[in-house]
DNA sequence: TTGTACGCGTTATCAA
DNA sequence: TTGATAACGCGTACAA
């Protein structure tokens, strides 16, 4: 393999005027420049990587640890965090937890052993201890997160008021015996969706049932468990809120196997806007997450951590929206209470 | 940061010893061993993957070209790789081409540059020459693609056979004007499923109308735009195969949406077996990929590559299977003719 | 502006 | 089985 001391040899300088050439061009004259350029272009010349990224530490590579690349709404926020590295430069690898806590915890050692510069992590499961210890050694920023006060940067949308405003819209449709489908509860995001749902039923003075908020894990299977159980109520919901568009899908199809007309007899608004939610019929009122702006945003400030800044602001709100399509039906629906 | 060097110095060895009782422990006594391993752990020694890499000029890692990682598909089948890589110690590297060409130029960089093992590209839109001169240089594993006997590995299904399968399930229902949507047809993956397509309908004495064959682009958006235009035909066909999920979906719709009923009306076909596709009302019959096996397979035959197998097999054709759902009617059809 | 020469931390070779 | 030592290719003081 060619490697520099031959450009240097052909170009009849040093090494080190090379080096210069591809890292400080303005360190070197014109014409010593231009030779080295062709003796690079004879040559066929690239630099050894690998010698580089030891010789500086540095790798102009991060890591970006997600729960499951097959889900959408992952995919599609690594989908921006790779434009915004490949445009300023870095390098992504990806890594599949499988929402393992031990696989987060090894993506750690990656860190360690200097072959990533920074990591962004994806709903991590991780607590915030240990996010807090890793962040103060090495970059990290969060996405779809939500910590408590630790100072660490994290990318989310309002996960509460965005809950309370999707539980609203079906409120202002008439509805009262509003069911809520949360995320898993071991996770912050899902509980402050749950808590949107709980305070709007709160402050629109409608009863919260307990037996109507069940606990489901973001797939569309447990969406449709859940939906089943709901229907085996002696008094089943009239309107279901439920905190991904997965399980919203599952909700709609099993109340549609289970004779039921959605938006006709049931009520459902979804969380994400993945694309598939309007595809599908019904077209899915859901909350729209900024996905690839989010991961995006994520990207640069992991780009500003690397360049020393300290990043005063941490939690980093981005714009949801609530957008209505079909699937709850879009004329107010007559009382049937008082 | 704590070396090599330090650790055989509180172990009283060299940083040969060290280096053995990590790469190669069989090498080394059992006391010796115990000794490092002790002082490994007192200073919480991670060794410096940078410095090994630059040494051993490699990597683990491996790159993954991928037009765009937001379609079902290609998430599927990444995360195959990525599930059989970790599994194999080796990291993967993400890269989005948004199918340009260009992008998949860059990628070839960094294999030159040492920065990857190797690399597994996803439907390359690179011409055969080019990734022929690759392969004989790098190890590179294609998947979801098709070349005309190019010795390059190549993971993927048998295209022409399953859209020959996929059409003839609409002809046993009695279909005669079937309509076929391709996917781009610069790739020979299109080319071949559209030449299953023409097989089914000549071996079945079906007249083929070029009017029904038209190209889209996989996506949602190209199938219902094409199915527009179908429905705008003097005489419209009684069924479509399409070639990807995405753009059957975008079929159905566009029926249903000018009035249709699927499959009362309309029977649709489509290829990928997403996720969705069972989600989706009606349900699609569809050509299942088994995406994450091709995923693992692509990342078991670059392994083999790495150990210096020569593969004499370069084609690697996966089981497909019809999945017969909703979208084309389980009952046969009147027969309108004869 | 350019060249000399050393060091980054690990692994491989060779000798003991 | 272990140790001494020389690379690996690049970047950068420091000197010229």
């Amino acid at each position: 393999m060619t490697k520099m001391s031959d450009v240097a040899r052909l170009a009849n300088v040093s090494t080190a005027t090379v080096s210069r050439v591809l890292r400080n061009p303005e360190a070197v004259t014109e014409p010593t420049k231009h030779k080295v350029l062709e003796a690079i272009e004879e040559l066929n010349y690239q630099p050894n990587m690998l010698a580089r990224h030891f010789r500086r530490t540095e790798t102009n590579t991060i890591l970006v640890v997600v729960p499951n690349i097959i889900n959408t709404v992952f995919a599609e926020i690594v989908g921006g965090i790779e434009d915004e590295a490949s445009k300023k430069g870095y390098r992504v690898l990806l890594r599949n937890s499988n929402n393992q806590i031990d696989s987060e915890y090894g993506s750690i050692e990656h860190m360690k052993q200097r072959q990533v510069d920074g990591m962004i992590m994806l709903s991590p499961k991780l607590d915030e201890e240990t996010l807090l210890d890793i962040s103060n050694q090495y970059p990290i920023v969060l996405a779809t997160a939500h910590l408590d006060g630790v100072k660490i940067p994290v990318v989310s949308i309002d996960n509460i008021n965005s809950s309370k405003k999707a539980t609203e819209h079906l409120i202002s449709l008439g509805h009262k015996r509003i069911a809520h489908l949360t995320g898993p509860l071991y996770s912050l995001i899902s509980k402050n969706r749950c808590k949107g749902y709980r305070r709007a039923m709160i402050e629109n003075g409608l009863e919260i049932y307990s037996n109507l908020i069940l606990e489901g894990d973001f797939t569309y299977e447990s969406g449709y468990k859940q939906m089943k159980k709901l229907l085996d109520l002696e008094n089943p919901p009239t309107a279901v809120f439920a905190a991904s568009d997965d399980m919203a899908m599952g909700v709609v199809n099993a109340a549609k196997h289970h004779g039921l007309n959605v938006p006709g007899d049931l009520a459902v608004v979804g969380f994400d806007n993945i694309k598939f939610s309007s595809i599908f019929d019904p077209p899915l009122t859901t909350i729209a997450q900024p996905m690839f702006g989010m991961g995006k945003r994520a990207m640069e400030l992991l780009i500003r951590k690397f360049k020393g800044e300290s990043l005063s602001q941490t939690e980093h709100v981005l714009p949801d929206k609530l957008i209505i399509r079909e699937s709850c039906g879009t004329k107010q629906k007559e009382s049937t209470v008082v």
